[in-house]
DNA sequence: TCTTTATATAGATGGTTGTCTATATTTATC
DNA sequence: GATAAATATAGACAACCATCTATATAAAGA
């Protein structure tokens, strides 16, 4: 697991404002003009917010002369709880436990022997 | 929803290393000197990294004599996991879209009328 | 072309964070 | 009790980040 890929992309998603925007968002497309309303953040301030959540793939923009629309992109949501489900999931197929040398003298739920 | 509550966990989740210690605690238990075997960093940054996923309620501790065993809380892994199919969902019934007043002057999905 | 509206960029600033070294605390063992 | 091992705390520091004000760009309409 790339750990500083998805890791990069929940910063982008771990800003309470940047949360409500994705919210906002997963009810449908809207422009920066109309999501500002919900929030008492500056112009600027948002388009910084919405610049992070482009650069990581989160969200997709479309203009439409001086409107730009935002919209939630599927991909994202798909791939990104996939990411959540093996992130806490054993699957010991791959897991860093069986991957990676262990020389737990404590407890191991891999190893009960105690061998290693 | 609460965003900066689930931001607050977010933000504890979306460090690399922290990462990573979730995903080898989600093997199975660990005391903190196996843990930082996986690591390049010193035994005060983990220890530092523990009590922030501690402090979220990520993880638990049980000690027994001078070791630390760490464990991911089932109950988090799966309220977090409905805070994000919450966040990505087009809820209608308690959308901010509809119970926040919405001037879009754009497009909206929630109203195709036009009126809003 | 001038004005208005929507969005972006530049630069500054205060706050947060991940890491380190050094040291303290706690527990087990000799 | 002295030593060793596991973990925590204190304090420092560089890097990052969310926000602001001020200004620029771009598109639409008069």
């Amino acid at each position: 697991m790339d750990y500083l890929a998805v890791s990069k992309v929940m910063k982008a998603i771990s800003d309470p404002n940047r949360m409500k925007i994705i919210d906002i968002l997963s009810c449908g497309s809207q422009c920066a003009c109309d999501i500002l309303e919900h929030f008492d953040i500056t112009q600027p301030s948002l388009s910084h917010h919405m610049k992070v959540l482009e650069k990581a793939e989160i969200i997709a923009v479309t203009k439409k002369g001086q409107w730009h629309h935002y919209e939630l992109k599927e991909a994202f949501v798909a791939s990104f709880m996939e990411s959540m489900l093996t992130l806490f999931s054993a699957n010991e197929a791959d897991c860093i436990c069986t991957t990676q040398k262990c020389t737990c003298k404590g407890e191991n739920n891999h190893d009960k022997t105690g061998i290693i």
